[in-house]
RNA sequence: GCGAAAGUGGCGGAAUUGGUAGACGCGCAGGUCUCAGAAGCCUGUGGUCAUUAGACCAUGGGGGUUCGAUUCCCCCCUUUCGCACCA
C-alpha cells in the first residue's frame, strides 16, 4: 500500500480528539510541565510561516508526553484589537463575529496540523467570562495606587480621532491611513510599571533560561541610570533649577544650562526677556512638531536671558532652552558639559558656547576639535577639577556625591527611561475601562469605580460602525449614562477601553482556571502549576508583552495571589519563516506571484513588462510570498509541513521557505512508510549480524534525545534520517535478523512521532501495538550497547591527516602505536625525519610532531 | 552614532570540552526500471592539478596562541537585528 497522508491523517486526529487526549485534570497530581505558545490574535488564515511557532510546540509537547510528564498544553485568542474594528467599517461585519468566525478558522488549521491543545480551558479575551477579570485586575491596581488617570502628551491622529500606541506610528505616520500623528495632551489612564522598573531590572538576572538578546533588550528599554540630582541656583530669580546627570563628576565643566522648551521654569525665565514673544512663538513651534520632525530639525536653542550659578566653580552660566532636551526623562533640565558630551559640543560649537576639559583619557590622547570625550573610561582622571581633580572617574563620581549631598544641593539618583503604561484606547474593540466619572463631584477629581459586583462592563453589541468618527462607545448613550454608584446621581461612563497588551499580561494563569466564574484564578492551583515552564513564541514581543506581563505578575504577586514575581522560566524565540517574493524594479511595491513572468532569466511583471527585482522577506499578504498550508497539506500532508518546517533550519533562526526542499521531507516518510511493510515481511534470522544496527538504533535514541532537550529539532531529524539509512542497509543486505529489524524500525516510529505523528501512530498499529504512540514511553538509550567494536583513530604528522588505523575498542595506547608503525603510508611521512613529538588523544587521534 | 548576533560547497545547514571540516537534506550528473514520462531505487558530487596513486588549497579577510583552530585572542570587512538626542 502505498503511502497517502489523506488515508490517515484525519484519522488519527479524530482518534486524539475523542480521546481526549491533552486534556489535563490539573487538580490530578503528576510531574507537571507547563508548556505554552504566545495566544495568537485570530487574523485569519495561518500561512505555514505561522505554523512553525505551532508545530514546534507540539513536537515538545509529544516528547513530554512520552517522557511521563503531566504537559499542560493550552490555547486561547487573543481576541480584541484593531484589525476586528477596521473590518467592521470595511466590510459592515461586527467585529465580534469576524472575530469569532476567525476563531473557528485557525482552530482548524491547528486541528488539521495535528497540534493538540487542551481545548477544555480555550479562552478568548473578547468574552465578557474573561473581560471582566481584565476589570476587576485595573480595580485592584487603582486601589493599590497603581492605575491613574493624568494629563500627557500622546500620538494623536487627527484623521482617526483617536490616540495611537507607539507601535502603531511608523515614521511618523498613522499606520492606518499615513497621516501625520501629532502630540496632544489628553486625559488618559496610565498604569504605574515605573514604580516596578527596580524590580524588572533586578528580576532579568534571574531568568537564566530566557536567551540573553531579550534580556538585553528589556535592559536597555528599562534604561536604568544611575547619576545625580542636583540644584543649580538661579541668583536673579532667587530660586533653583535641579538638573539630572549620570556624569557628576564632569561639573566643574559645565559651563551652560539647558532646560526642554516645555519646562516649567521656563516662562518665569523669559517673562523680562526683550525677545520673549519670538522665544515663545519658537516654543510653540518646537512643541508642535511630532518627535520625528524635532530630531530631523537638528540641535536648535534660544538664550533665556538668564544665568545659574554652577555650585563648584562658582561662575554664572547661561541658561539655554534647547530642543534636544527632553522634558519627559530626568528633570527636564541639564547642566551641559560640552567637552565631555557629544550633544552638548554640537550645542556649545553651534552657539559659541565655552567648552573646558575636565577629564583627561587613560590614553592621555587630548580630545580634538571634531567630538568631546565621553567614553566611558574607568580609568581616566579628573583634571581641572577642585576636590576630585587627580581622581580616577569612578571615585570622582563617588566624591562629588557626597560632596553634593554634603552641601544640600542634591543626592545620589536612579532614573529609568522605561515610561509608564499607557492604556487609554479611544476604540470599540477593547475592554472597557470600568470606572465613572460623576457629575455632581461627590469624590474630588469626580472618578468613581465600578464596584465589582457590578461587573463585567459589557461592551454593548448594538452599536453602528461608521468609521471616521473615533469610539463608537462615545456615542452610544445608552452605554454612557449612568448613576454614580457612591452618590446615586447622574454619571458618566469611561468610553476609552484597554490596551490589548493588559488583556494578555495575565492569561498565562488564567488558563489554569478558564472556566472558573468565581474569580481571577485558584491561586493554590496556580501556584502549583505556574510559573510557565517554557514559553514559545516570536522575537517581535520581545519587549512589550514580556514586560507588561512581568509587571502584571509581579503586582499579582503583591496582592497575595501568586507566590513568584517571573512567569516564564523559560523563553524560546522561534525564528521567522521568509521566502522570495517580487518587487517592481523602481516603485518597490510588491508583485503577486501570477503576475511574473521571466524574460530571458530576469523577472518582470506580466502585463505591464516592468523589470521586477526578486527579493526574500518575511512571509506576508502584502508581499504576495505566503504559502497556505492547505493546499501543500492536500498534496503532502500534514506530516511532511511538519517534517520540513522543523528540519528547515535551527529553530531560533530565520529560515527561507522552499517549495523544492519539501520533498526531501516527503521522500523520507514515504521511505519510512514502505520499509513498514518489509520490516514485517523480514522473516528470517541472520544470527549474530546485528550488532551494528543495533548500536546505530541506540546511538540514534540517545543523540535525538540530547537534541530535543536543546530544541536542535533538524540535527534530531538529521539523525533519525541516519537510523532509516542504516535499517534500509540491513534490509537490503540483510544483515540484521527480523527482530532487530522490528526493535530498530518501531524505535524510529517512536523518535520521529513528535515530528511526524499520524504516519507514526498509523505503522505504530499496523504493527500490532495496543493503544496510541503518542502515550507510549520514550525509548531508552543503553549505554552499552552504544559502544563500537573498533575505533579508528586519526593519525596526523605535524597536524595534517596522513592516514588512520583501526584498533578495538577500547584502544590502548601500545595497540595504536603497533597499528600506526605498520602503517605504510604513515611511515612514508616520518621515515628519514626526527620524530620531535607523540601527541596521543586517548581512542581519538594521534600526532607525530617530525622534523627534517 | 550606540548595542547585539552572525559570516562554512551551487543552496538549507552539520561538527560535546580545540582533535578526520562539509553529517543530513535540496539541487545537479550518471545509471536502473518503463513503450515513454512521472514517482521510486542505486552511484557520484567543496575547489585546483593529476590517467591513477595522490598532492595542494579551502570555514568573510589579515595576524597571533597551539603539536593541532570553523572553535580561543587581536585588528579589519560585510550582513542582519535592536535602540536611537534618555543627559
Amino acid at each position: 500500500m502505498p503511502y497517502e497522508p489523506k488515508l490517515i491523517e484525519e484519522k488519527w486526529q479524530r482518534a486524539w480528539a475523542d480521546a481526549k487526549v491533552a486534556e489535563v485534570d490539573v487538580a490530578a497530581p503528576g510531574d507537571k510541565f507547563y508548556m505554552l505558545n504566545m495566544f495568537p490574535y485570530p487574523s485569519g488564515d495561518l500561512h505555514v510561516g505561522h505554523g512553525r511557532n505551532y508545530i514546534l510546540g507540539d513536537a515538545l509537547y509529544r516528547y513530554l508526553r512520552m517522557q511521563g510528564r503531566a504537559a499542560l498544553n493550552p490555547m486561547g485568542w487573543d481576541a480584541f484589537g484593531l484589525p476586528a474594528e477596521n473590518a467592521a467599517i470595511k466590510r459592515g461585519i461586527h467585529p465580534r463575529q469576524w472575530t469569532l468566525s476567525n476563531i473557528e478558522r485557525e482552530k482548524k488549521q491547528f486541528l488539521r496540523w495535528g497540534i493538540l491543545y487542551d481545548w477544555s480551558k480555550e479562552l478568548a479575551s473578547c468574552e465578557p467570562e474573561y473581560y471582566r477579570w481584565n476589570q476587576w485586575l485595573f480595580l485592584k491596581l487603582y486601589e493599590r495606587g497603581l492605575a491613574y488617570r493624568a494629563k500627557a502628551p500622546v500620538n494623536w491622529c487627527p484623521s482617526d480621532q483617536t490616540v495611537l500606541a507607539n507601535e502603531q506610528v511608523i515614521d511618523g505616520r498613522c499606520e492606518r491611513c499615513s497621516t501625520i500623528v501629532v502630540q496632544r495632551d489628553l486625559e488618559q489612564w496610565f498604569l504605574k510599571i515605573t514604580d516596578y522598573a527596580d524590580r524588572l531590572d533586578d528580576g532579568l538576572d534571574t531568568l537564566e533560561h530566557w536567551p540573553e538578546k531579550v534580556k538585553l533588550m528589556q535592559r536597555n528599554w528599562i534604561g536604568r541610570s544611575v547619576g545625580a540630582d542636583v540644584e543649580f541656583a538661579v541668583p536673579s530669580l532667587a530660586k533653583s533649577i535641579r538638573i539630572f546627570t549620570t556624569r557628576p563628576d564632569t561639573i566643574y565643566g559645565a559651563t551652560f544650562m539647558v532646560l526642554a522648551p516645555e519646562h516649567p521654569d521656563v516662562a518665569t525665565l523669559i517673562a523680562d526677556n526683550p525677545d520673549r514673544a519670538a522665544i515663545e512663538q519658537w516654543i510653540a513651534g518646537v512643541r508642535n512638531q511630532s518627535n520625528l520632525e524635532r530630531q530631523e530639525a537638528g540641535k536648535e536653542g534660544r538664550f533665556t536671558g538668564k544665568t545659574a550659578t554652577n555650585p563648584f566653580t562658582n561662575e554664572e552660566i547661561p541658561i539655554w532652552l534647547g530642543n534636544f532636551v527632553l522634558m519627559q526623562y530626568g528633570t527636564g533640565a541639564i547642566m551641559a558639559v560640552p567637552g565631555h558630551d557629544q550633544r552638548d559640543f554640537e550645542f556649545a560649537k553651534q552657539y559659541g558656547l565655552p567648552i573646558r576639559i575636565v577629564v583627561r583619557p587613560s590614553s592621555g590622547d587630548v580630545p580634538n576639535a571634531e567630538e568631546a570625550f565621553s567614553a566611558k573610561d574607568d580609568s581616566a582622571t579628573a583634571i581641572n577639577s577642585g576636590i576630585i581633580s587627580g581622581l580616577t572617574t569612578p571615585k570622582a563620581i563617588e566624591r562629588i556625591i557626597g560632596e553634593i549631598e554634603r552641601m544640600g544641593i542634591g543626592k545620589k539618583m536612579v532614573r529609568y527611561r522605561l515610561r509608564d503604561w499607557l492604556i487609554s484606547r479611544q476604540r470599540y474593540w477593547g475592554t472597557p475601562i470600568p470606572m465613572i466619572y460623576c457629575e455632581t463631584y461627590c469624590t474630588s477629581s469626580g472618578i468613581v469605580p465600578v464596584p465589582e459586583e457590578q461587573l463585567p462592563v459589557e461592551l454593548p453589541l448594538d452599536v453602528p460602525f461608521t468609521g471616521r468618527e473615533g469610539n463608537p462607545l462615545a456615542k452610544d448613550e445608552r452605554f454612557v449614562n449612568t448613576t454614580c454608584p457612591r452618590c446615586h446621581g447622574p454619571a458618566r461612563r469611561e468610553t476609552d477601553t484597554m490596551d490589548t497588551f493588559v488583556d494578555s499580561s495575565w492569561y498565562y494563569a488564567r488558563f489554569i482556571s478558564a472556566n472558573d466564574g468565581t474569580k481571577i484564578f485558584d491561586s493554590a492551583l496556580a501556584n502549583r502549576w505556574l510559573p510557565v515552564d517554557q514559553y514559545i513564541g516570536g522575537i517581535e514581543h520581545a519587549i512589550l508583552h514580556l514586560l507588561y506581563a512581568r509587571f502584571i505578575c509581579r503586582t499579582l504577586h503583591d496582592m497575595g495571589l501568586l507566590n513568584y514575581e517571573e512567569p516564564f522560566t523559560r523563553l524560546f524565540n522561534q525564528g521567522m519563516i521568509t521566502k522570495e517574493g517580487y518587487r517592481d524594479a523602481e516603485h518597490g511595491t510588491w508583485v503577486a506571484i501570477a503576475d511574473v513572468e521571466r524574460v530571458d532569466g530576469k523577472p518582470v511583471h506580466k502585463t505591464t513588462g516592468r523589470a521586477l527585482i526578486a527579493e526574500t522577506s518575511k512571509m506576508s499578504k502584502s508581499h504576495f510570498n505566503v504559502v497556505p498550508p492547505d493546499e501543500l497539506i492536500e498534496r503532502f500532508g500534514a506530516d511532511t509541513e511538519r517534517v520540513y518546517t522543523l528540519f528547515i533550519a535551527p529553530p531560533e533562526k530565520e529560515a527561507e521557505w522552499s517549495d523544492d526542499a519539501v520533498n526531501g521531507a516527503h521522500r523520507f516518510l514515504g521511505r519510512v512508510w514502505n520499509m513498514g511493510e518489509q520490516v514485517q515481511g523480514r522473516k528470517q534470522k541472520a544470527e549474530g549480524r546485528s550488532g551494528e544496527l543495533v548500536r546505530k538504533t541506540h546511538q540514534t535514541i540517545d543523540a535525538v534525545t540530547r537534541r530535543f532537550d536543546r530544541f536542535e529539532f533538524n540535527t534530531a531529524i538529521s539523525g533519525l534520517m541516519e537510523l532509516s539509512n542504516a535499517i534500509g542497509d540491513a534490509l537490503n543486505s540483510g544483515d540484521a535478523d527480523s527482530g532487530a529489524l522490528r526493535d530498530s524500525y518501531t524505535t524510529l516510529l517512536q523518535l520521529l512521532h513528535p515530528f511526524a505523528p499520524h504516519i507514526t501512530e498509523e505503522l505504530w498499529s499496523m504493527f500490532g501495538n495496543e493503544g496510541l504512540i503518542l502515550t507510549s514511553s520514550w525509548p531508552k538509550a543503553d549505554p552499552a550497547l552504544m559502544i563500537e567494536d573498533v575505533v579508528t583513530i586519526v593519525v596526523q604528522v605535524n597536524g595534517k591527516l596522513r592516514g588512520q588505523v583501526e584498533v578495538p575498542n577500547p584502544p590502548e595506547k601500545e595497540v595504536v602505536l603497533a597499528a600506526i608503525r605498520a602503517n605504510t603510508k604513515v611511515q612514508q611521512w616520518i621515515s628519514g625525519k626526527e620524530v620531535v613529538k607523540e601527541v596521543y588523544v586517548p581512542g581519538k587521534l594521534v600526532n607525530i610532531v617530525v622534523k627534517g
